[in-house]
DNA sequence: GATCAATGGTTCAACATTGGTTCAATCTCA
DNA sequence: TGAGATTGAACCAATGTTGAACCATTGATC
């Protein structure tokens, strides 16, 4: 029975779902329909389920995690939680982009990072630097991957995290962080990715050894 | 009824224009009017469609993008797309798990890959191919990749990337995925990080072979 | 303005699918 | 061996889907 359980909760799709059909749900579990049934009872009785004859039985919609947008589910991750995340999906974005940018994606990336590169106000740096990053998205011509980045540069802006960036960021390392843009474009427009990987690996390093050091 | 509003979705047309008549488009999606009519219904509440007798049905004019949950997003993607973002993402969050996985967490994956490797149906293999894929998520405690991957679990639930699915599996690809699960998970097991990132890397890229050999 | 075709809106009855209940047989384990 | 758990099957109640007919409104044409 507690094994039952286990694989019901362990199959839990997202609020609002419905659980296939009692006879299927049985025959992928391995099991008679009575014994999932009494199972799936316990998990009515504890409010995860909601079961209605002749309809189905669903995931109960709290509420609490509502398959909100990507920027709103960013928001309540913590600041480690994204940045690894970051750490994961920008240096191959980069080298996707290394492999796949057109010409005129080439143009708009330098176009960024020239901006950034004079940059007067940490403003108008984090403005070119989130540009930069999207250029970069932007040559991967994958819409999941672009949507991420929008809704990345989307949470910089917020106040807290604008905040949070102030508190870690200094003239110098603006410096660094153009120097290791500079190494990443460099690294796109000659058209190699395992470059372009590395070097966005360890610009997003140092930004997220930064962030966490004023945590 | 979720599956009518998916592929109502999936035929999206761009703001202002308008749905093909009901009679048709019923006839399209091989529903009765009737039952496309109740999915319509639930489209002009949710306020994506604005419906007018004797004109057509349309789709409402926003002014804006608003930013869509993660599966809603993931739908408007390619399965190129997807399967890139997938190679980017789970690969990484095996080399995470790797690291960081509880004695819970490993009971939970070798369970799941226990599941999968008995399952004596394609329905049940998906079911556990698709909780072991999120129990390795689990194990990273990273609650963006964890939503990532219950959108992925929700997007191959439906029948469209079901069907595609059926359409490239055979009994010995099963075989060959259950032998790179359980590389994968023996890895995780381990906790050799480069040996799972490894594994997972090589079980998606079958995965993305044969998916993309039946489009 | 009148007419007609096309569109969405409503109603009805029949059938299909879903969860709910009950019963008897079989299995498991102390 | 006996108690409890699990199973398979049959039947019931509730909901969803279907096909068809009819109605009200809109838009195009003359």
């Amino acid at each position: 029975m507690n094994d039952i359980l286990h694989r019901i909760r362990a199959g839990s799709l997202m609020e609002g779902q419905q659980l296939p059909p009692e006879r299927l749900l049985a025959a992928e579990l391995g099991v008679a329909r009575n014994t999932l049934r009494r199972a799936l009872s316990h998990l009515e009785q504890e409010g995860h389920l909601v079961r209605r004859v002749g309809a189905g039985t669903f995931v109960r919609v709290t509420g609490k995690h509502n398959g909100g947008t990507l920027p709103s589910r960013m928001r309540g991750a913590s600041p480690a939680e994204l940045m690894e995340v970051r750490l994961i999906m920008e240096p191959q974005a980069a080298a996707v982009a290394a492999s796949r940018a057109s010409a005129d994606d080439l143009k708009a990336i330098e176009s960024a990072l020239t901006s950034s590169l004079t940059a007067s106000s940490l403003g108008e740096f984090e403005h070119w630097d989130g540009q930069l990053h999207l250029m970069v998205f932007r040559a991967t011509r994958n819409s999941l991957l672009i949507d991420y980045c929008q809704a990345i540069n989307s949470i910089r802006n917020e106040p807290e995290w604008y905040a949070l960036k102030k508190r870690s960021v200094t003239e110098e390392l603006c410096r660094v962080y153009d120097r290791q843009h500079s190494a990443m474009v460099n690294a796109i427009r000659d058209r190699d990715p395992d470059r372009a990987r590395q070097a966005m690996a360890q610009h997003l390093g140092t930004v997220r050894d930064n962030l966490m050091g004023v945590l």
